[in-house]
DNA sequence: TACATTAATAACCAATCAGTCAGTAACAAA
DNA sequence: TTTGTTACTGACTGATTGGTTATTAATGTA
């Protein structure tokens, strides 16, 4: 990542690939893959194209890299989490959301979100791959969480397939907001904290004022 | 669009235009701006590369034409529907949503919103473009309608300009859905009208059985 | 200091692609 | 049929860029 500025060369074997895949997220994120150079990637790396190629055999290499790289590995531990959970299902979702944002929506790993999303459709071998890796497990996560908040009482019976999509829905649209529109329109910005709480607010308990249902 | 098999010329200086838009908004959709060739935009509109360019000066203005031939021209008659509205607040929401699935939602004007999510940071006068024409009228129009449900006791008090995002995120989300995912694995289809409904209802009663608040 | 190993470089190559332009064919008018 | 106009074509070009490789220099070892 550090730009050398001072044209001395460094031999760092085991540093390259963390700095090339670091540079190559930012600015596969920020540009779109065909747009960015892949000389670009390496001079954020502060190396030569020819090195990056050391590294990574081609781009297409070098994107997989990339998302396998910032995949998810929470979910072992968030599926313990939900085996050991004690208090109520709202509190088990609110932990979940927060736990999201802690650890992927506040990182640049929420910059995957939006690659896969912008590449998808060239890469379909990768849409596959995170699919199963992070898209599937997420939604049986939080599946079982709607389970048990409609088995013991707490949530009204709805379809949890179509609930889910509910939730993820605005954990998507917020890190698409935050590495697509932020950074150049200040005037679109938007506190994500704030958001994620009336995000649990509303989901719990909508925005009409007096219950009209049992 | 319609590919001419027949190689036979045909004289239609009318219709290109709009063909070679029709074609450029589906290719840049599907595979992105950078990743699209004039060439495949000009044999999918059924024309040379030398005729597009006798349309469209640059791939970037035919870019930029493609967004503004796609925008919204419906918010004069939302607002003006606003104006007019009978019912209650819940039920203005839940019009305002299904109208906007109805006119854009459901047509291929909603992969202008993947576009602008993956291009906006290589064409940041776009992204101030769609921000002044459709992003910024959407979100007034939702405002007004969750000011008026909050004015007469309808909704319960809240920040609307937060709660405005927690209304869009599931329809920028569904946008996005359809024009990324769907195609390719079949196993995330999701019917759009399920999820809109089941959207209106967790929007305006929340996931909780019993009410809880006053 | 001399030598071996190899990480890193930069000049290079081949393919791609946005944009051009000289020429062609469709159509209208005579 | 001839002639003029112009929508349309496709071969061409210059610039860009993914990928290669011969060379260089950093480091370890004797």
């Amino acid at each position: 990542m550090t730009p050398d500025l001072t044209h001395k060369r460094e031999r760092r074997k085991d540093a390259r690939p963390g700095e090339l895949l670091e540079a190559a997220l930012q600015l596969f994120v920020q540009k779109g893959y065909a747009a960015t150079k892949v000389e670009d990637v390496a001079a954020l790396a502060g190396v030569s194209k020819g090195t990056l190629f050391l590294y990574f055999p081609t781009k297409e290499d070098l994107l997989k890299a990339v998302v396998s790289e910032n995949l998810a590995q929470h979910f072992p531990a968030w599926n313990q989490a939900f085996e050991s959970f004690e208090g109520s299902s709202a509190e088990m979702l609110r932990f979940a959301l927060h736990s999201w944002w802690e650890k992927i929506g506040s990182t640049p790993a929420s910059g995957i979100c939006k690659l896969m999303i912008s590449e998808s459709r060239n890469f379909p071998d990768l849409l596959a791959f995170y699919v199963e890796s992070v898209m599937r497990p997420g939604n049986i996560l939080l599946r079982r969480i709607l389970e048990r908040g409609m088995a013991n009482g707490e949530f009204r019976p709805m379809d949890a397939d179509i609930a889910v999509h509910t939730i993820v829905a605005p954990m998507i649209f917020l890190m698409i907001w935050e590495n697509s529109m932020t950074a150049f329109s200040s005037s679109l910005s938007m506190s994500p904290m704030a958001f994620l709480e009336h995000q649990i607010d509303v989901l719990l308990h909508g925005l009409v004022a007096l219950p009209q249902r049992a």
